[in-house]
Order: structure tokens, then C-alpha cells, then sequence
DNA sequence: CATAAAATATACCGATTGGTATATTATTAA
DNA sequence: TTAATAATATACCAATCGGTATATTTTATG
């Protein structure tokens, strides 16, 4: 049976991990804590060691939400080219996705932490390895079933997609046009078409 | 005559700014200003308002390194393409170049700032939107002089560029690994070489 | 229902934060 | 050279930081 300790540290997560994203590990504090969940220090310290734990468990959270999200996406979809297809239709939208409210939570996290917090950049590394190794594996699958040209650079095909993602959400949220994301998204599109055999 | 006031805020922008690149803006403290200096409190504090005013000068002087050096070196090229290309090849070489120690200035000052710091926003916002019109100017001469081709998408052009140059930045900091960035470039190059008319 | 244990709340801690008032030292102009 | 002024240093401030020890309440178990 799952306890009340376990409920209420997942309780917890779910209040702050939105901050953190937003906020950033650094400007998000104990009081930040406090408010968004409703507890008192005690109760949240009883449940974390500190507030590294909180942030690593924040950061995990996150990184699932996106990730179970386009997973779930992909599902409904049989061909390779159209899981991939999945990337450029959420990130259009990624301004209605709560869990991407503050923006791509690799890319926030690997941005702060890289030359100030070691734990969470690593955090930050594996994700961004995760998400080029399940899409090395998708492009493999589709040029061994003949989907997909066999020429394609797989190396740099992750690079281009990854890139197009974060660079159109960073520099709509910054200045607040969605030209940038809308015209990313749109090359992107058409990028994932010429893959095609 | 420049004044021994104006010299020494110079000095301490000059300090300071690759800290805040690095650290970010919540993660540099008047300590850190202090001992890179190695000015006292007061002293930082009789050139500058506060930490803010300090920060905002910081992310100008980062971010006009950035832009005159990569002015000097498009000065050197007499064609549109050549002026472009002048992007990948200094990205390539980012580890090397000091004012791009911590990552780019303008990405990390837009995902810190965009949901902690307005004033930081808006010159990030500002820089992307600089950033931005000085492409789409090169690519409309490129277009009038019929070097470039006119069908090309000037949104979706610029869009790309940047995000490639950030991603690519972004993915090798974090992961320690050269490809992303070795690959995002090749990538880009191709890019542009497909500008031509 | 009683009791042990787990979860939560309260009250506190030292350290550090950004910032200021004032004293001291350099600089500049008469 | 001296007087005014600008620049710098020192010493302090309240507020907040992350964190802890202990008291109280809730929960689960016999």
C-alpha cells in the first residue's frame, strides 16, 4: 500500500516542480516551497533531505511529464515519420501545455546548472542523451524498414530537431512573438518530410 | 577626458560580466562582485545604483562582445554568404573564444530572466530582436543583389540560424560532447550554402 | 482503544543576502 | 598648495537564505 509519506512527497513534487521550472533552482526558495504547497518547513523537511532532493525529484518530474506526454502522442501514430511529426505539432502548442508553462525543462535546467549546479547538470545531460538516443533508435528503425533514407546524418538529424525545438520555444518566450516558434516549427515540418525515402 | 569613475565602473563591468554569464544573474552575489574585483562594497556601490544596474550593464558588455566580434570578422567577407557563414565557423570554436566562456549571453540572460527578471527580459528580448533584423537586412541585400534566392523564407531563415547556433551551444555545454555542436554547425553551413541563388 | 511510530508544525540557528551610512583616502581645480 | 569633491573603504543593517531540534499532531497497528 502506497503511505502517506509517499502521498504527500509526491504531493509536494507536483506543487513545486512548475516553480522550479519558472523560477529556476536558484531563485526558488524554501519559502517558495511553503506557499505552493501549503506545508510548513518541517513538513517539507521531513519528506526531503533538502532542497537539492527537492529540486533533482522537481527536475525528474518534469522531465517524465514532457516525456510521457509526446510518448503517448507517438502512440497513436505507425509510421516513423509521423512519431516525429509529434515533436513539431506539440511544441506549437506548448503554450497551453501546463507542464511546459515555464518553458523546456531540459533546456532551462541545462542553461542554470551547467557552471553552478553539478547534480542537476548531469540530470540535464542524461535527458538530452535520452531523448537523441530514442530518436537515433526511431531513425534506425525507419531506415532498416526502408521508411527512410538510408543517407540521412543520424548524428546530425538529432541536432537539427533538438535545436529547431529549443531555439523556437526560447526565443518566442522571450520576446513573446510566436514567429519564431511558428516558422521553426514550420521548417521543422518540412525537415521531417525530406527524411522520407 | 574620461574620468576615473568612468574607468573603474568600466573596470568592474569588465570583472563581472563573465561571472554573470556564467553563474547567471540570482547566482552572483555582491561577493562575488567583490572578490573579482577586488574592489570593496562600497566602492562597487559609489559607481552603481545596485546589483541590478550592474547586471544590466554585464549582459550589454557580453552582449557587444559578442556582436563586434562577430561584426570584425564579417567585415573581412564581401558577399552575403560569406558574412552568414561567418556564424558557424565562430560557434565552432565557442570553447575557445572567452566572452562565450559561460554559453551565449543572449540565451542565457532569455531563459534566467524570462519569468524572474523584466529588465533582463527585455534587453534579452532586445538583443534577439537585433540579433534578427541585422540577418533579415543582410538577407534582403543578398535577395536585391540576386546573390540569394528571392524565395527564400526570411522568418523561417533567421529563425533557424539561431536556433541552430543555440541548440548546438546548448547541447554541447551540457553534455560535454563536441558532436552536437560539430554536427548543428555542418548542418548550418549546408544551410546557408543553400541560400545561394 | 491504546500505543508506537510516522508525519507535521513551531521556533529557532548561523550564514549570507542586498543595501546603507559614515569615515577615510585620492583626485582635481582654483 | 589648499580646499572642494569625488572615489573608496569600513562597519553596520534588516531581511532572507537553507537548515535543524524539538514539540505536537496524525496515522497505522496490536
Amino acid at each position: 500500500m502506497i503511505s502517506k509519506a509517499d502521498r504527500t512527497k509526491q504531493f509536494i513534487i507536483e506543487k513545486i516542480a512548475p516553480i522550479f521550472n519558472c523560477k529556476g533552482y536558484a531563485s526558488t526558495s524554501l519559502n517558495d516551497m511553503i506557499t505552493a504547497t501549503g506545508l510548513t518547513k518541517g513538513s517539507i523537511y521531513g519528506n526531503f533531505e533538502n532542497k537539492d532532493e527537492v529540486a533533482l525529484a522537481a527536475f525528474d518530474y518534469n522531465f517524465q511529464c514532457v516525456v510521457s506526454f509526446i510518448r503517448s502522442k507517438m502512440e497513436t501514430q505507425n509510421t516513423i515519420i509521423g512519431k516525429l511529426m509529434v515533436y513539431p505539432k506539440t511544441y506549437r502548442q506548448y503554450l497551453e501545455l501546463p507542464f511546459l508553462e515555464g518553458g523546456c525543462p531540459v533546456m532551462n535546467t541545462a542553461i542554470e546548472a551547467d557552471d553552478t549546479h553539478p547534480q542537476l547538470k548531469v540530470k540535464a545531460a542524461n535527458a538530452i542523451q535520452f531523448w537523441r538516443n530514442s530518436m537515433e533508435r526511431q531513425l534506425n528503425e525507419g531506415i532498416q524498414s526502408g521508411e527512410i533514407k538510408s543517407e540521412v546524418n543520424i548524428d546530425e538529424t538529432c541536432t537539427v530537431i533538438i535545436s529547431l525545438i529549443q531555439g523556437g520555444v526560447m526565443q518566442t518566450k522571450v520576446t513573446g512573438n510566436t514567429i519564431a516558434l511558428k516558422s521553426g516549427m514550420d521548417y521543422l515540418e518540412r525537415f521531417i518530410h525530406n527524411l522520407k525515402a
